[in-house]
DNA sequence: GAATTTTTATACGATGTCGCATAAAATAGA
DNA sequence: TCTATTTTATGCGACATCGTATAAAAATTC
């Protein structure tokens, strides 16, 4: 039951475009990447890009939503399952590197932690979708330890908030590490023994 | 006893050079700071910024260079002293805080991690000086933990790596909060729980 | 004092980038 | 078919930025 609005219709896919786009940024942040390039890289002129998503800055904003939203339902699934709180980190974490070290010009990071960012003193918009971001994470690993908390898999005095915030913040490093050119393998092997900790006495 | 060079004298002094061009870099990033702002900045003219410094590429090195020196110097106060490990997180992330939010424009967070990093995968320069600050953070986070097991601090099966990759985790965890514009007080009540949690006796 | 060396100041050129303006193309509605 | 509406395509203009070239200034060495 979709109308078909009243002009001539897009010519190209937006969710495509915002995926190269997104692509770009993630590699070369906001100002290393140029509307021309996301033009040349999409086949869209620019003038359409800027008619369709507003500044170069609104067209990064939007594929930082996009991105969240990605992230979200990639994490919505280990978060929502009945599975021990480390196996749960084992899995986000595994899912996290595998975005991390799969861009196509090598270690790219978090494209939120890493990239968005360096943006957010500057930019208040950037700030404020990135911060939802992170709350969002937070909220997911916060649920994940009260679940277990309350399934008696952690101690009754054990501290949720703060395991989640624990368990937040490997993330961010691994983000960090992952960009910096830390070799895959060494943050795999650290990881079992961090886990361990956040999660526990027993884990 | 310094023989004064062959030629004219510099009329700058390079230090301060550089700490205003690290602010200004730290608040805006690479791009998003011209050497006309350095030159403004500085009251040094533009030739002169690169007759002394190289490209602007160049001049940030030396800036992520000179940060890294300062953290050393810093950190190495924390790190050597006897203290349990848990006051030395403590202090650390007391420090910490007071950079990520002591900018001239609002919080900043780190300039290693907060900026430095966006900057990592497209120039190798930058990305080698992030790496090897990350590993300096990680060998004085390491010794901590190591000298805590020798004097009983830790159980003796104790992970000091674990437990120093965590302690590290958390920093980088700081910086992108700070930058992302959660509030300090916000950070600073979840701190004592994670500590609690690194340096705990179990596992 | 003269020559040498380095820094400084002014200025130019080349380049990249953005935003917009204008006209053509494509589609829905009358 | 004709009109209205939206997107597309080409191109222009303004602007910022970087690097460098050139000449003047300031200091040391001979």
């Amino acid at each position: 039951m979709v109308r078909r609005p009243r002009g001539r219709p897009r010519s190209f896919d937006e969710t495509a475009t915002l995926e190269a786009a997104l692509t770009l940024f993630w590699s070369r942040g906001l100002d290393g990447t140029s509307l021309d390039d996301i033009a040349a890289a999409t086949g869209v002129a620019r003038p359409s890009l800027t008619n369709a998503f507003g500044t170069k800055e609104d067209l990064f904003v939007r594929t930082l939503n996009r991105f969240a939203s990605e992230l979200n339902t990639s994490f919505q699934v280990s978060f929502r399952g009945d599975a021990p709180a480390s196996d749960v980190l084992r899995h986000i974490y595994a899912a996290a590197l595998d975005t991390y070290y799969g861009g196509p010009d090598g270690p790219r990071g978090c494209f939120a932690i890493s990239v968005a960012t360096a943006e957010a003193t500057t930019r208040p918009k950037v700030r404020a979708a990135l911060a939802a971001i992170l709350a969002d994470i937070d909220d997911g690993f916060r649920t994940v330890f009260e679940h277990a908390r309350r399934r008696g898999g952690l101690p009754a005095g054990a501290d949720p908030a703060a395991r989640a915030r624990l368990a937040a913040a490997v993330l961010h490093s691994l983000a960090i590490r992952a960009r910096a050119g830390e070799p895959r393998t060494e943050l795999e092997a650290a990881l079992p023994a961090m886990i361990a900790l956040i999660c526990g006495p027993e884990a």
